[in-house]
DNA sequence: GTCATTATCCTAATATTGTTAGTTTATGGG
DNA sequence: CCCATAAACTAACAATATTAGGATAATGAC
């Protein structure tokens, strides 16, 4: 019988199209093997465990994601490049629902330090930038906008904006203009007991 | 051999702490038997499955978290409403992470119309009464809110704000404060052309 | 208090998934 | 052509979920 021809990156680069069409968590090995019409037992040449695979997903994920934000990005300033960056989050979730899921798998510490999440984390202060924040606030910034999301794209992607009035393109549109305004008028709304 | 005495409010309350101390995902019918010294199979006469016992965690969470607003924005208003209601989610997901995630669980819509999830929609209503919104844009607003309070407490459960300078309940506050102040100009930070 | 009913709990069996250990074999380098 | 190696396999075991059917404790009717 010939070989399959199994690596760890077919492997993950099927993994991802599972993820995507299934869902992350229906992400299994026993699936994959099936897939490649090979035993289960077999992918363990190629991968540690289930979890060695959802971490090669999820490195692929958030590398995938800084490779978007970077292109969308480019040569963008101030609001343009704010509406940009959250464009890319929403639309990354509503195409690739098992990649966004993925991207928050919990991977540890030394391969997140190298992982695409620094370079999403490098291109949010880069866009920041072009707001008159200090350098403390613009991480609060970051994590406000970074929240919001991520918060939207998943309720967005739960279903449930979907079963009531007005449109999700409109809110989404005129939550990002309010928080352009909102970076620009940053400091006028801290209280002074605060500020510093 | 006398009775184990199950019942399916004992199984959820139980399913409850298991999922708030070893996380939603680790919530199992197999665990649950063993803590009730009890064989796997008899769970089977008071929860229909798996998905069964899930989604009443779910709408036990959706409950709790439901009565907690409530209780918390009983007699304030405005900013300070707003306030309590943020903290009460982000509370809420720290103190209760198992309840936090079950919160999203997806359930069929029958049941979430009665859940505590409508309650704490016409809360929020409630709340946004307080500051000069129309009617769509106190939903555009409401969904803002509710995707940042999701996406923070969900980043900071999965410590993406740990490793990184300054603190994060100061990043809490100041974006708090911002949201205020964003609401209470909405209007001015839509640009004509998207007006109505 | 006895007894019939019933719901509770059990045993047994099956399917799916993940994992490890040890064996066979295809494939490419010498 | 041989053979070292890595790829794939077989076999076995452990968890979990689920269904079917049997035993029995509890409960209530009389």
């Amino acid at each position: 019988m010939p070989r399959a021809g199994l690596t760890r990156a077919r492997l993950i680069e099927a993994a991802v199209k599972v993820a995507d069409e299934h869902g992350f968590d229906a992400l299994t090995l026993a699936a994959l093997s099936r897939q490649f019409d090979v035993k289960l037992a077999s992918l363990y040449a190629h991968v540690k465990n289930l979890d060695d695979l959802k971490s090669g997903v999820a490195l692929y994920a958030l590398a995938e994601l800084a490779d978007r934000v970077d292109e969308a990005i480019a040569g963008r300033a101030g609001a343009d490049a704010l509406f940009a960056l959250a464009d890319v989050h929403r639309r990354f979730a509503r195409e690739h629902p098992g990649l966004f899921t993925a991207a928050r798998y919990r991977i540890d510490a030394a391969d997140a330090a190298a992982s695409g999440g620094a370079r999403l984390s490098r291109a949010s202060h880069a866009i920041l930038r072009g707001y008159p924040l200090s350098e403390d606030d613009r991480v609060h910034a970051i994590r406000l906008l970074g929240s919001f999301f991520l918060g939207f794209s998943l309720l967005e992607m739960a279903g449930s904006f979907s079963h009531s009035q007005p449109d999700t393109d409109t809110s989404w549109l005129r939550s990002l203009h309010a928080l352009d305004g909102l970076l620009k008028a940053w400091a006028t709304n801290i209280p002074s007991t605060l500020a510093n």
